[in-house]
DNA sequence: TGTACATCAGTGAACGCGCGTTCACTGATGTAC
DNA sequence: TGTACATCAGTGAACGCGCGTTCACTGATGTAC
């Protein structure tokens, strides 16, 4: 077992941002150890360092990495609902509280600081931060054809911000509370507010 | 340094609840040891188990303890606002939605799961779920007159769902994305939404 | 009330464990001639 | 093309650290007489 190829370590490199993304929704980022991400990628914790200047880092790059793979799963719901039919904004919001398994736990509530501690102390809390930015803009650019000002919001844009809110919203609330008449409830909730406005 | 009275030892007790239960708030519960929490009540780690069986014995009463002072906090804003006034959830709504200090950090977001796991296995999981419950139901009790039927809930059952989880929602998004403009937007948006219904 | 003893709240050092990180080493890959 | 050497991806043991927990000990409190 000796060096790499170039192009394999390029390769393997990718694979444990994969791995890291994945593993930190299922499990969360502080359950998850350097040498059980290496391990999930048949090599051993040494070679981490390799790649890596540190765990942090590998957050870093995870965190964008899902967000950017929650990207596009949205514009994957976009395209495959029907143009011409009912609220494209409506259909989304719908996969999104029933695509609630871990392994496709979405990084806003898997990443989502429990805590607000300063930038520079939470690892990711940059990229999070960024994450979540497109996701609301992308949710914002569907429903109401473009990024308001955060300043002036129109009633519009209010209304989908609510249902921006609501929906991650009650999915945290769905997951930890877990009964599920009250997650039920909730996305019948949600569902009639995106369809009605 | 010998032995405590016995109402003393209570007292100390019911004080290392109350000292957790904020310090978990502020810092969450990975990052903060029982030495610190013993430390800010003046007295060394080993006594801790003299009154707690584990550190996660704790968690869950410190849990349960945020909860019902959350509880109390919802009914004091509730008493201070005018009965006769406009809609005394939207006060509370109001109110919720500024009050992001550290120190009064709302459980159900210091304490809420990343990433759902089994029960058994998360401290605190099923004091959350209760607490996270019966601060529902008292802001529907407020918001429709009682707790519906979780299994066939009316509309205006389904709007008080969906501003309760705005509300939640909107400051998990304003403290991780943690940009003045569009926590005001999200704001603005929640008490909108608050006072149409 | 006073005395002798048992109790036990609190002490602080020590233990065990998992984790992030480091390091000397290996041997296949890349490169210069 | 072949050969000699340098590079460096990956190995796996070891280190340092903080944490939850344990334990022998202390001495004031509680209790029995």
């Amino acid at each position: 077992m000796g060096r790499s190829s170039q192009s394999k370590a390029k390769e393997n490199r990718a694979q444990i941002v994969q791995t890291a993304s994945r593993m930190f929704r299922e499990a969360g980022v502080e359950n998850v150890s350097v040498a059980q991400i290496m391990a999930a990628n048949g090599m051993t914790v040494g070679g981490f360092y390799k790649h890596f200047e540190s765990k942090d880092a590998l957050i870093e790059e995870a965190f964008s990495l899902a967000f950017e793979q929650s990207r596009e799963a949205w514009d994957e719901v976009y395209s495959r609902a029907d143009e011409a039919s009912q609220d494209r904004a409506a259909i989304l919001v719908r996969q999104y509280l029933r695509n609630s398994s871990a392994k496709n736990r979405c990084p806003l509530l898997a990443f989502a600081p429990g805590v607000a501690v300063t930038e520079s102390e939470r690892p990711g809390a940059h990229e999070y931060a960024e994450g979540a930015k497109s996701l609301l803009d992308k949710f914002m650019k569907e429903k109401v054809g473009g990024l308001c000002d955060p300043a002036h919001p129109t009633d519009a844009d209010n209304e989908a911000l609510v249902i921006f809110a609501a929906m991650v919203g009650a999915r945290l609330l769905a997951q930890s509370v877990g009964q599920q008449s009250w997650i039920q409830a909730m996305e019948a909730a949600v569902n009639m507010a995106v369809i009605k406005h």
